[in-house]
DNA sequence: TTGAAAGCGGTACCAC
DNA sequence: GTGGTACCGCTTTCAA
C-alpha cells in the first residue's frame, strides 16, 4: 500500500528537518521576520510548499496569548431580527482580523451561560451577548482575567459592563402617541413575556404614552405572554369582542405583529388599526402597509462591536452605556381611523 | 494600590500549588477521572473555587488533537434563506458538545477561501460550506489531512466531497409546468447570476419545462444578471412591454421575487402570474398570495451537519451527493389565468 | 543570520 | 492513589 497513513499534518519541526534549518528560522521565514538570508527563505518556502505545510494557529495563540476570536450569543441565530446584528459583528472582527464563534441561547438562562462560559474556555478574547439570563455573575472572574465584554439588546443582570440598548420605551410611547394622534383611546398592548428586559421597557413606554394623554388603561387590554400564534391569536380576539374593544392594537414585536396581521386580515369589515415594535420585510407590501416602530439591529451590533474592539485594543474607562433611538415608520396601519 | 494586576487567569499549575497536589491530580479532578481520594478531591476544588480556575480548552484540545469546533461558510449571516441552515448546523453541533466558528464569504471567492483556511488554521474538525467560489482544490491538503468538509446548496468546484443541494431544476420544472398548466405559454424568467451554479440550475428546469410542453423560448425572456431591484425591474418591465408580453413570471430566487412583486403591484389592471423559487415569511399574507418553489434550508443545514459529524464519527466511504426536493406552495399568484 | 532551550496550559504514559 | 516527565505546535529569549 501506498502511504496513505501520510495523512498527519506537517509541523514547523518536519519543515526544519525538511529545510534543514533550525525550527526558529522556520517561524521566521513563515512569519515573515527579518534576518533571514533569501537563500534560506527560498529554501525554507520550498519544503513549506512540498510538505503542504500551514501554521497551526491553535497553538500560536495558545502561546501569544491572544486567541484573536470572539464570541457572539444571540437569541437565535435564525431570528430574522439578529441576522444584521451578527453581520455587522462579523463585519468589525473580519477587519480585526478576528474569528467569530456563534451560539444560540433559545432564551434560555442556562444555555447562555453554557455557550459562554464555553467560549470563555476557549479564551476568546471578548464577548457580544444579547443575555437570556438576568444574572451575569458567573462572568465576573471572566471579565476580571480580561475578556471584554458587551451586552447588547437587553442590559446584563447582576455586574456592570458596558452595553447597547435601543430605546424600547422611548419608541413604544411615540408609537402609543401615534395612535392616540389618530384618534384611538381604547388602545391594546400585546407583548412579549414580562421578564424579557424590552418587553418590560416597551410595556412602560405604552402606560406613559396612555397616561401622557390622561387615557385610562384597562387590564384586558394588556396581555404578555408566550408569543405562539395561538396566544397572541386569543389575546388579540379577546380584546376585540366585548362592550368596549380595543379600536388600535400596539404589537410589542414582530412576531406578534404579524400574527396580529394574520388575525385583523380575517375581519376586513371592522378596520383596526395596527402599529408594530420592529420593522420587517415586506411590512410596506401588505394591505394595509404595516406602521412600525423601527429599531436598526445592525446599527445595534456595530455600536456593540465597536464598543468591544476598543476595549480590546487597551481602552479603559467606566462601563458604557449607549441608548439608540428608535423611528416610527407610518405606512397605513397605524393611520386607520377608530371604527366609532 | 490594591492587586489589580492580580488579573492572570490561574493556571492547573497555580492550582496545583495551592492544593499542595500534583499537576496531574488536579488535572484528574478537573476531568472527573477516577482514583482520587474523596479527601483530595475536596481540597483540590477547594483551591479551583478559591482561584476561580477554569481549563484552557485550547490548550487541552491542542494537546487532544482534536478542537471540538467546525467552521460555517455562509455567502451571508444576514441573509434570511440561510437562518434556518445555520440554526440546524448549530444545533447539531451543540449535539455534539462542538463549538461553531462562522463568517461570510459575501458571495466573494477570494473571501470565502480566506475564511475557510483561516478556520483550518485553527485546526476545526470539520467544515460547512456553502460555496461562493468554483474552485475548491485549495482544499485538498486540508481534507486530505482529515478536515470532513461538507458542501451545502452549491456544489463543490474542482474536488470531490460531500454535498447537498436542492432538486433546483426539478423544483423550477414544476414551477415553471404549474405556470403551463394554467395556460400560459409566454413565461419569463429572471435568474440571478448565471455564474452561481443553483441560477444555472434553475435556468436549466426552465427550459426543460418549456420544451417538454413543446413552447418555444424567446431570448426576451430570459435574464440574468444582477439581482439588484433596479435591474429586476427593468427587466420585467422590458418583457412585459412590446406587442408580445410575457403573461407569467418565474423569479429565480426570493428577492426577485419580492421585487416583481412590488414591481406587479403598481400595474393591477394587468394581472400577471406569478412563481418565486424560495419560499419567503409573509408571502402568504399578499394579495395575491405568492405561489412558491420552497427548499427547505433548515433540511439542507441539518443533513449537511449530519453528514459531517458521521464523517467525524468516523465514517469512511466515498463522497455522497443528496439531491432534496422542493415543494411547490401554490396560494394564488401562480394560478392567475393569462391576460389574453 | 541562526538555532537551542524554555515555556504557553494542558494531557498521556509510566513509574512510585 | 499520586506525581514526574515528555509532549501537542508554536513563540520567546538568548547565546553562538
Amino acid at each position: 500500500m501506498t502511504d496513505i497513513a501520510r495523512t498527519a499534518r506537517p509541523t514547523m519541526k518536519d519543515v526544519a528537518a525538511r529545510a534543514g534549518v533550525g525550527l526558529k528560522t522556520v517561524s521566521r521565514v513563515v512569519n515573515e521576520e527579518p534576518g533571514v538570508t533569501d537563500d534560506t527563505i527560498a529554501r525554507v518556502q520550498a519544503a513549506i510548499d512540498a510538505l503542504g505545510f500551514r501554521r497551526n494557529d491553535s497553538a500560536r495563540l495558545l502561546r501569544k496569548g491572544r486567541t484573536a476570536s470572539i464570541g457572539l450569543v444571540l437569541e437565535d441565530l435564525a431570528d430574522p431580527f439578529y441576522a444584521p446584528l451578527s453581520r455587522a459583528v462579523e463585519d468589525l472582527a473580519r477587519a480585526h482580523s478576528t474569528l467569530l464563534f456563534t451560539g444560540s441561547s433559545a432564551e434560555n438562562a442556562e444555555r447562555e451561560q453554557e455557550l459562554t462560559l464555553a467560549f470563555c474556555a476557549r479564551r476568546v478574547d471578548g464577548l457580544v451577548i444579547v443575555p437570556a439570563s438576568d444574572d451575569h455573575r458567573y462572568l465576573e472572574p471572566e471579565i476580571a482575567a480580561g475578556v471584554a465584554t458587551v451586552f447588547v439588546d437587553r442590559p446584563a443582570g447582576g455586574i456592570d459592563a458596558d452595553v447597547v440598548l435601543s430605546d424600547n420605551a422611548g419608541g413604544t410611547r411615540d408609537g402609543v402617541a401615534h395612535l392616540i394622534a389618530h384618534g384611538h383611546r381604547r388602545i391594546g398592548f400585546i407583548a412579549d413575556q414580562p421578564h424579557i428586559h424590552t418587553a418590560a421597557q416597551r410595556l412602560r413606554g405604552y402606560r406613559e404614552a396612555m397616561a401622557a394623554a390622561g387615557l385610562p388603561v384597562h387590564d384586558g387590554w394588556i396581555s404578555s405572554g408566550p408569543t405562539t400564534p395561538e396566544h397572541v391569536r386569543a389575546e388579540l380576539e379577546r380584546m376585540l369582542s366585548g362592550p368596549e374593544p380595543v379600536t388600535a392594537l400596539f404589537a410589542g414585536n414582530n412576531r406578534i405583529t404579524v400574527t396580529a396581521v394574520r388575525v385583523l386580515a380575517n375581519r376586513p369589515a371592522h378596520p383596526v388599526a395596527l402599529v408594530g415594535f420592529d420593522d420587517f420585510e415586506l411590512a410596506d407590501l401588505l394591505r394595509p402597509a404595516i406602521t412600525v416602530v423601527a429599531q436598526d439591529p445592525g446599527e445595534l451590533g456595530r455600536t456593540a462591536a465597536r464598543l468591544l474592539f476598543r476595549r480590546l485594543d487597551g481602552s479603559a474607562g467606566p462601563p458604557s452605556r449607549v441608548e439608540l433611538p428608535c423611528r416610527l415608520i407610518a405606512r397605513g396601519s397605524g393611520e386607520i381611523a377608530p371604527a366609532a
